[in-house]
RNA sequence: GCCCUCGUAGCUCAGGGGAUAGAGCACCGGCCUCCGGAGCCGGUGGCGCAGGUUCGAAUCCUGCCGAGGGCGCCA
């Protein structure tokens, strides 16, 4: 499908082409000024370009111009020099309306979509909380992070496997079954063990060994793995596949790729025991693989589960999403699959800063072991999936946010997700309204879409036409929040010409070229929905 | 002490080399004979501090200040 910008940038490299400048080296770009008054694009190329060129940019701009005026484009009006040397391009709306059947013919499958992943198989792994506990809040924000960015990833073509790892096995579930054991016995949780009020639930239903730690261990993470499981359902996230740590551990995997590392010369044994030369590989010191009474660190299980993902799978990228509070992990492991062999460009970790709660004034605190978390499976049972996901994905990853609870769970409208979602409610209630004035179906092939000249239609249809762009910026970016940043500017755009314009009462001729931008409109904004995983509601 | 993030309006956050920095909430004031007022329109109010790079810095670099996180033979 057309995109403008491109378009607009080939016509500047003809323009420079014919002018004989060769700016083949020269980043310019193509943008939307901040002033309508500037015109619908400009390009700050001539600025960029004189300064390689060592001439003014003001001169290079307005040959740029002449130039460009000269050549033919069916969507340009005009164009000119302006300000310290920009050349701000002037449209007719035509490309506008190009959008409009775009949308209508490609359908929600289809607009928007691109191909930057060919098709290469990507494992996208995320949550991973150990099994010791529901999952809360946090969690959950990082959850629907995750799984809106394999929807992302997928729609722009990767072929995408989503996976939790679940440690189920080592020191947290053993503590977990002792947990489970001292409070099946009616005795006090040991130190630093889990006293939660799951664990007593728990309790009462295990039938076991009273002295079996393993296997009041194993009884409780899965039943809290189920526990899991049905509370990232509850948010609408299914994973493809459920990947045990004891299951790489029983496997003999973790000897083999230590023992690959030692052949590659990336292991010194000291005291017996074998160290990675993580400082070798950019870390900042060097890491125990196996610990003085034999058993293999949690890194190096890790190390061969990663390399079980690009290797042994044979995934041509990996990408994980851990917790900012994981970050010391992540220059050994990178490491590592880089002394295994795999180029480090395929595996990907993302870190996402903290997320901290506060209810009013007053901050909470929560742990896991006392059992005092903000149950992740309550608030989204209190409001609803979609509100939980638009809470959560407003804001990049980068940046630690602070998540009030009283906001959260008041359903106020400091939650855009109900002014989105009002706005796709508006669409299909123009629909119903048109059956029951029994206005005929409009047939874009005999609708004058040119009618469309009102400054709300041609906001909104500006809005739409960037939607392909910002998909691909995101998945990009690994940032799905632009998707939200988008969807309440064309949200509000709607809102706006809804007000203004009468999609029905303005004559049959512009009825039906509302009719068409409007279900053009609900394709798009279904497209955004879809990938941050929002329900498109007919009624609210 | 060293390392990684992040400091934008009263609050929560966009903008991350380009022209006069935006939105929501809060606060003040307008708009319902008309497809859904969960809406629309207007107003108040801001780039932590100091240098540097650049034709141009909220954006890039350095330092300082502040917040969060990390620096296990835990996982």
């Amino acid at each position: 499908m057309l995109r403008i910008k491109d378009h607009l940038r080939g016509l500047v490299v003809q323009a420079l082409g014919d002018l004989g400048v060769d700016l083949s080296t020269v980043n310019f770009d193509v943008t939307e000024p901040a002033r309508a008054e500037f015109g619908e694009f400009a390009t700050n190329a001539a600025m960029v370009g004189a300064k390689v060129l060592g001439t003014n940019p003001r001169d290079l701009a307005s040959r740029l111009v002449e130039q460009i005026l000269n050549s033919s484009s069916p969507y340009l009006k005009g164009a000119e020099l302006a300000g310290p040397g920009f050349v701000n391009f002037r449209l007719n709306n035509s490309w506008l309306y190009e959008d409009v059947s775009a949308a209508l013919s490609m359908g929600v499958d289809g607009y928007g979509r691109s191909d930057i992943g060919k098709g290469k198989r990507l494992l996208l792994e995320f949550v991973s909380a150990n099994p010791t506990g529901p999952l809360h809040l946090g969690n959950g924000w990082w959850a629907s992070y995750g799984d809106s960015l394999g929807r992302l990833l997928a729609f722009v073509n990767y072929d995408v496997s989503t996976e939790y790892y679940v440690n189920d096995t080592g020191g947290q579930i053993r503590a977990l079954g002792e947990s489970l054991l001292a409070l099946a016995k009616g005795e006090a949780v040991p130190e630093g063990g889990y006293s939660g009020e799951y664990v007593s639930t728990l309790a009462r239903g295990y039938d076991g060994d009273l002295n079996d730690v393993t296997a009041a261990g194993k009884f409780a993470s899965d039943k809290i793995l189920v526990m899991i499981k049905e509370s990232l359902s509850d948010l609408g996230i299914t994973f493809d596949t459920w990947y045990s740590q004891a299951s790489i551990e029983e496997s003999g995997a973790v000897g083999e790729v230590v023992e690959l590392l030692k052949a590659n010369g990336a292991i010194e044994i000291q005291d017996g025991k074998s160290v990675f030369m993580a400082t070798r590989y950019g870390d900042n010191r060097d890491r125990f693989l196996t610990k003085a009474n034999g058993d293999y660190t949690y890194l190096a299980g890790d190390i061969a589960y990663h390399y079980d993902k690009l290797v042994r799978r044979g995934f041509d990228y990996a990408i994980d999403i851990f917790g900012a509070d994981h970050q010391g992990q992540v220059p050994s492991l990178l490491g590592a699959m880089s002394a295994l062999g795999c180029e480090s460009s395929r595996l990907e970790i993302l870190l996402g800063q903290m997320v901290s709660l506060q209810r009013g004034d007053e901050v909470v605190k929560f742990s896991k072991r006392k059992g005092n978390v903000v149950d992740l499976q309550e608030v989204t049972k209190e409001i609803g999936a979609s509100a939980m996901r638009l809470l959560s994905l407003q804001t990049s990853i980068d940046r630690s946010s602070v998540v009030d609870l009283a906001v959260v769970t008041s359903k106020s409208m400091d939650n855009p997700v109900y002014y989105i979602q009002y706005a796709h409610a508006r669409m299909a209630a123009i629909e119903r309204m048109r059956i029951e004035r029994e206005i005929p179906e409009p047939q874009i092939e005999d609708v004058d879409l040119s009618l469309l000249v009102h400054p709300r239609e041609l906001e909104l249809l500006k809005i739409q036409s960037r939607l392909d762009e910002v998909v691909s910026i995101a998945a990009t970016e690994r940032a799905p929040y632009k998707i939200v940043t988008w969807l309440r500017d064309f949200a509000g755009a709607f809102h706006g010409f809804y007000h203004d314009c009468s999609v029905l009462g303005d004559g049959p001729e512009l009825t039906q070229a509302r009719l068409c931008m409007v279900r053009g409109a609900q394709v798009a904004i279904k497209v955004a929905l879809s990938l941050v995983g929002v329900e498109a509601l007919e009624r609210m």
